[in-house]
RNA sequence: GGGUAGUUACCAGAGUGGCCAAAUGGGGCAGACUGUAAAUCUGCUGGCUUACGCCUUCGGUGGUUCGAAUCCAUCACUACCCA
């Protein structure tokens, strides 16, 4: 049998937690989590992290594994998965990859290019100096060092401005010297077969718009009556970091420094969460090798992943 | 009953004779995306149109003016104040 990544994805509330969880019992293979913030331990709440009932039920990866201070990315993330996955084919023909973090799957699926990871010196260097030189200056300054990229990247975009000249920075060489991909996307995802030692099965899970938004409010209202605001509370002191700049945290922080009524900041966590889920979709959908389903079509999304296994 | 303030696009709210289809913010819609991506960034948001442009809007009606969201009259409604 052809070892083959079942990549469930989605976006946030459409229901892969659960559904994710009684595809894995039935195949009776364990679940590698690919959810950007539920790999961190402490965000249980806002994240909707599986419970640890849910754990459980079947064995997890990636779940609540790293503090607020480590440094991650989809590059590192493809890395794990794939020497976790070589290990786990050996007595496993099926796994299941689950989540909603697109440019994990992406790399996870297509692969992500090779490029140095930023130390903490030159991402200082040049944080202080976008905020006192401003863009225009670093812009003009990529445009020297890399035209290339200069002329491809969004400037309006600080983070990506800066983060070729990060590159550029530490390596002395064009962050466009890095990339063999010319484009990231789901457009080259035909020759994934090429890029894996195994097969990948991609499920969509999808609803309505007016279903999926009624479940994201819902979802909101029991994640504070779970206690969201005092999970932010005993988060408050790292606020900073960028794990927690997170729907559904950095909102709960306003409240606690006093900047907002908690009503607000529960109606903007339901909107920010729509507008994520979105982006999500949009990001999903240019991608071909989807196969769509409501997440109540268990069967028929069992059916479909036995026919290509 | 009297007085004052107000009525602007989905909402809030600028605009007080031409540069106004109307600032700005919110909300909504759409999109981009190769390294902390639940991040970051962009566009659209009266109608028709690919576009030039055309048409209908600023509570109602009627006026003044070459020209009105802006000025005048009047009616309606809202808020506050005095009775």
């Amino acid at each position: 049998m052809t070892p083959t990544l079942v990549v469930i994805l989605g976006p946030t509330a459409v229901g892969k937690t659960e559904l994710t969880l009684s595809l894995a019992e039935h195949f009776n293979c364990p679940i590698l989590n690919c959810d950007s913030r539920q790999i961190y331990r402490d965000m249980k709440i806002g994240t909707a992290s599986p419970t640890p009932e849910q754990l459980c039920r079947v064995r997890h990866y990636f779940v609540g594994q790293l503090s607020l201070d480590d440094y991650y990315s989809a590059a590192r993330y493809e890395q794990e998965v794939l020497s976790l996955t070589s290990e786990l084919f050996k007595t496993h023909s099926t796994l299941i990859l689950s989540g909603g973090s697109m440019m994990y799957i992406d790399a996870v699926c297509n692969g992500i290019d090779d490029i140095p990871t930023i130390d903490e010196e030159v991402r200082n260097t040049l944080s202080t100096r976008l905020r006192e030189e401003g863009l225009d200056t670093l812009l003009a300054e990529l445009r020297l060092v890399d035209p290339e990229h200069y002329d491809y990247v969004d400037k309006k975009n600080a983070k990506r401005v800066v983060h070729a000249l990060e590159v550029f920075y530490t390596t002395g060489k064009p962050y466009s010297s890095f990339l063999t991909r010319k484009t990231l996307r789901n457009g080259s995802d035909n020759c994934q077969s090429q890029v894996r030692p195994f097969k990948i099965i991609k499920i969509g899970l999808e609803r309505p718009r007016e279903e999926l938004f009624s479940r994201i409010n819902a979802r909101v209202d029991q994640m504070v009556n779970s206690g969201l605001l005092h999970e932010s509370m005993s988060l408050m002191p790292h606020r900073d970091k960028n794990a927690l700049n997170t729907v559904g945290y950095k909102e709960m922080f306003n409240v606690l420094d006093g900047t907002w009524e908690l009503p607000m900041a529960i109606e903007r966590i339901k909107k920010n969460t729509r507008v994520y889920a979105k982006k999500q979709m949009t990001w999903f959908k240019h991608d071909q090798s989807i196969a769509w389903f409501h997440p109540q079509e268990k069967e028929s999304i069992i059916e479909h992943i036995k026919a290509l296994l």
